[in-house]
RNA sequence: GGGCGAUUAGCUCAGUUGGUAGAGCGGCCGCUUUACACGCGGUAGGUCGGCGGUUCGAGUCCGUCAUCGCCCACCA
């Protein structure tokens, strides 16, 4: 190879990742990774999980990007057409409650405000706070192609919204009707099944008396007798001998003068309460279903305000709260002598997952989207294989939800989001686009221009874009769109299992639906990250732990260190900040380590195989680390390949690599040099994907003249691991460890040089590693066996002997020797017990019986050796 | 009511196909050994939640119980 011309760059004594960072983040931010579509290399793309748009970096943020970032750099290293695809979500309820929020604190109401001039303000607010989150995730060293950053609300993917409501309704498939629906009197909205957290809290369980006309009452239990007044029947389980004198008869609604029937239905549980159910269709789900198959009129008697409404609402309650409602009900029901009994109940009840606001089942009209038939699709997709889910135990979960899920209520009654494409004339007939010419609006239709067309005010479910994030961002509709011909289906889908419903399902659903395909191949779903205490980590509780702060104490890297680390098996991490400390360590040990290499890397550099003991075993750990980094890689098991690493860098590269080159080093060894080089380089190339910033920042010093990222990944050379040199250097480490036992043994200062021989089959390797040794036990390696007594370290293989000089501490030696010989003879005993053991020796491998044998027999040796050894000084 | 996860050294966590338990931090004893005190060398510390089973052999597989946590669920 010659001499080289490479330029080292010195580098500073102190590693400052601050500085560095800043500076790659700025170039990666100016030049982004980008992804050619035509380039003809194998396609690897991961779309980002949109944040919402107005939010901050928080920690699940940093943890999930860096596992893209780290799977999307390492296949581009690979050789992959890497595309990491960047972006945002308008978040529809959480947005506009934000902005809300804003309005308010200037005085502005909303509605004051008006639709457009409140949309004008959000847009705004859109451009000032949007681009935060993707800067704040520039400064994580992510490698996304920015000059692709798509919106959920850009003109491209709302056209992809408005697509596929269009193709949804004329399939049939979304239709609008009146239904049970949750609604949230706080945001006045409705909300899907997903958006509502279930909660128990304390309440109430009432009997109430509905009067039989000859005398004598029904009994019915209830938890709402507030919504009485929307009865419309009173049921019982058909097989209920109670009751079944009674079916058909009217009974009265206390409180009023309305009569209505007693009816079966299987749904009712003779169980529970009484027995009795009232029904009440429009404002409970079963009620609803039950009424639905009855035939039942549906009355209303709480408004869209909560508040009791409506003709069958007597005055007197008209207009009150709905649990103020409760209590004046209940007060009147006692005073009628219609309240039989009270007692106490826990009640489940529906929150508001945005505003916690408890949620109200009222019948509405609005949009749904039947998903049974694409869930069946899915369902099959899954079946045969086509997506993997990693964990694999979250397979389950997601063919349980997609089989028992129920219509989509897409509709919502706010402002930011996409207005639904779907106009309704005086008659209230709708009008949805031709579905041939789906971006032309119907009020631009000439065939609908003589009717007076007004658009139905509501948004779709922000889930309903977001459901089309891995083709939309990539161009779909646009069939011949190079990024989603290349990218699409996308290669992973990286998230929190807490989002597997609310998006990772419902991808699955439009990417079959509308692209007859999967969206992805993989879904890789990561834990949460709670905090110190093992608790989630949530705004309102205010335990969260801002990203940004702990880059700027640690640096990014030492932040994608700790997350990496802990990311395993889809496991919850719990925030523990001496895992960026570690991280922190490791760049720094990263650094001091290049710069004793850098310090030995002018003058000659010789490539070929590797001929000292300490440059093969190198190479050779290497190689098996490069294999066993790709291995995890492959499998996205980033904790593993963070441990792989951190054990081959620090405790072998460093610890005895780099110590034990000092001598060949000192000599000009143009060899080791080469090695030397080989080492760090490929050590920077394996961390690239999991520290970028400190890898970059020396790949350059180092000389190279393209980009760490750009650079290619290294390949294990099997030719290069080497047995031998593993076995020889081991008994060098042993060795080396052995001589330090003693001279600690012997309490002998570290700096001075101790006289040591070894005698047995593996002393040879000390005699022609000397000056290796020498140098790891800052001593003298005696030729000639010393005479008289020494003080002993037993090894498989070895005796090392320090001369025992008069000076030294036999005490602590002696206590130590004793001690090791009982652990020795303790092993002894076992092995021994073990083939002693007929079934064992019959029944085990014969690998493991030859093990055990071996075991003995060095157990043996030992132990006679330890004995000898402490005889001498008897 | 179903389902899932966790329980390993003082703390936070690893532990591929079952073959004598590991890391970081913390503790203790030493060290300006010229890459690194964000470091180096040495050292202590565990009946792997309990019980039972399978096996020559179980942290690892099966059953069961306990504790903690999460998800799903229309018993009013």
């Amino acid at each position: 190879m010659g001499t080289d011309t490479m330029r080292l760059r010195e580098l500073p004594p102190r590693y400052d990742p601050i500085a560095v960072e800043e500076r790659w983040a700025r170039r990666w931010a100016e030049e982004p990774f980008s992804a050619d579509p035509d380039s003809g290399k194998p396609p690897f793309c991961i779309v980002i999980p949109p944040p919402n748009v107005t939010g901050n970096l928080h920690l699940g943020h940093a943890f999930e990007n860096t596992i893209i970032d780290t799977l999307i750099r390492y296949k581009r290293m690979r050789g992959f057409e890497a595309l990491y695809q960047p972006g945002t979500d308008h978040a529809g309820i959480s947005t506009q409650v934000e902005v809300e929020r804003v309005l308010r604190d200037e005085g502005i109401d909303r509605l004051q405000l008006g639709r457009e001039a409140f949309l004008e303000r959000t847009w705004a607010w859109k451009e000032t706070y949007g681009g935060i989150i993707l800067e704040q995730l520039q400064r994580l060293g992510i490698s996304a192609d920015w000059s692709r950053s798509r919106f959920t609300m850009d003109e491209g993917l709302s056209r992809a919204v408005r697509k596929q409501f269009v193709d949804l309704y004329h399939l049939g498939r979304v239709y609008r009707g009146e239904r049970i629906v949750n609604w949230d009197p706080e945001s006045q909205t409705t909300l899907s099944e997903l958006e509502v957290d279930r909660e128990e809290r304390p309440g109430t369980l009432y009997t109430l008396g509905y009067q039989l006309p000859e005398g004598g009452h029904i009994a019915i239990a209830t938890v709402r007798p507030e919504t009485i007044f929307a009865d419309v029947a009173v049921a019982v389980h058909p097989d209920d001998e109670r009751y079944s004198a009674l079916v058909g008869e009217q009974v009265r609604i206390p409180l009023t003068d309305r009569w209505v029937p007693i009816i079966t239905d299987e749904a009712v549980e003779m169980d529970f309460g009484t027995g009795a159910l009232k029904i009440t269709p429009a404002h409970d789900p079963t009620d609803f279903e039950i009424g639905e198959r009855h035939g039942l009129p549906m009355p209303s008697v709480i408004g869209l305000d909560a508040r009791l409404s409506g003709e069958l609402v007597p005055e007197r309650f008209r207009g009150l709260e709905r649990f103020e409602g409760r209590t004046a009900t209940v007060a009147a029901l006692r005073e009628e002598g219609t309240l039989l009994a009270e007692e106490a109940y826990t009640i489940p009840i529906g929150l508001s997952q945005r505003t916690k606001a408890p949620v109200e089942p009222i019948l509405s009209l609005q949009w749904f989207y039947d998903t049974d038939g694409i869930a069946e699709r899915v369902l099959t997709a899954l079946e045969a294989g086509e997506i993997r889910i990693h964990p694999g135990r979250y397979a389950k979960v997601n063919r349980d939800w997609l089989e028992k899920l129920r219509h989509w209520n897409i509709s919502r009654q706010l402002w930011w989001g996409h207005r639904i494409p779907a106009w309704y004339d005086r008659d209230g007939n709708i009008y949805v686009p031709d579905p041939d010419d789906p971006y032309t609006d119907v009020p631009d239709d000439p065939r609908y221009a003589h009717l007076e067309l007004t658009q139905d005010p509501d948004v779709f479910d922000t889930w309903f874009s977001s459901n089309l994030w891995p083709f939309s961002t990539l161009g779909w509709p646009d069939l011949e769109n190079p990024y989603y011909r290349t990218f699409y289906p996308t290669s992973v889908l990286v998230t929190g299992y807490d989002i597997l419903f609310f998006w990772v399902a419902r991808m699955e659903m439009a990417g079959y639906q509308l692209t007859e395909s999967r969206p992805f191949d993989d879904v890789l779903l990561h834990g949460l990250v709670l905090d110190e205490a093992g608790q989630k980590m949530s705004k309102s509780k205010g335990n969260g732990i801002d990203p940004l702060t702990v880059i700027d104490a640690f640096g990014a890297d030492a932040l994608r260190f700790a997350t990496t680390r802990a990311s395993t098996g889809g496991q919850d991490i719990r925030w523990d900040p001496r895992r960026v400390e570690m991280g922190r360590n490791f760049t720094t040990k990263l650094w001091n380590a290049a710069r004793f290499a850098f310090m030995n890397l002018e003058g000659d550099r010789v490539a070929g195989p590797p001929k000292r003991l300490p440059d093969r075993w190198m190479m050779s750990r290497l190689q098996r680390t490069v294999r066993a980094v790709t291995t995890h890689l492959e499998a996205f098991d980033l904790g593993m390949a963070n441990r792989s690493l951190y054990e081959f860098v620090w405790s072998e590269f460093c610890d005895w690599y780099l110590e034990a080159s000092k001598p060949a080093l000192r000599e000009d060894d143009p060899v080791t040099r080469y090695h030397l080089r080989t080492g760090l380089e490929t050590i920077l190339k394996l961390l690239h994907p999991i520290i970028p910033f400190v890898t970059s920042e020396l790949f350059e010093a180092l000389g190279a003249d393209e980009q760490l990222g750009w650079s290619a990944w290294p390949e294990a050379d099997d030719g290069l691991i080497d047995d031998e040199a593993e076995r020889d250097f081991g008994h060098l480490k042993d060795a080396v460890a052995a001589a330090r036992n003693l001279r600690a043994e012997a309490n002998l200062p570290p700096s001075q040089t101790v006289r040591l021989y070894g005698e047995g089959d593996a002393a040879g390797v000390l005699m022609a590693n000397r000056a290796v040794f020498e140098t790891l036990v800052r001593g003298e390696l005696l030729a000639v066996a010393p005479t008289g007594a020494s003080l002993s370290q037993l090894l498989p293989g070895l005796e090392l002997r320090l001369p025992f000089e008069g000076l030294i501490d036999v005490d602590e030696w002696r206590a130590r020797q004793r001690k090791r010989l009982d652990v020795v003879r303790n092993d002894q005993a076992k092995s021994a017990k073990k083939l002693a053991d007929e079934r064992f020796v019959a029944n085990a491998p014969s690998a493991v019986v030859e093990e055990e044998r071996r075991r003995l027999a060095e157990a043996d040796g030992l132990i006679a050796g330890i004995e000898a050894s402490l005889r001498q000084l008897d």
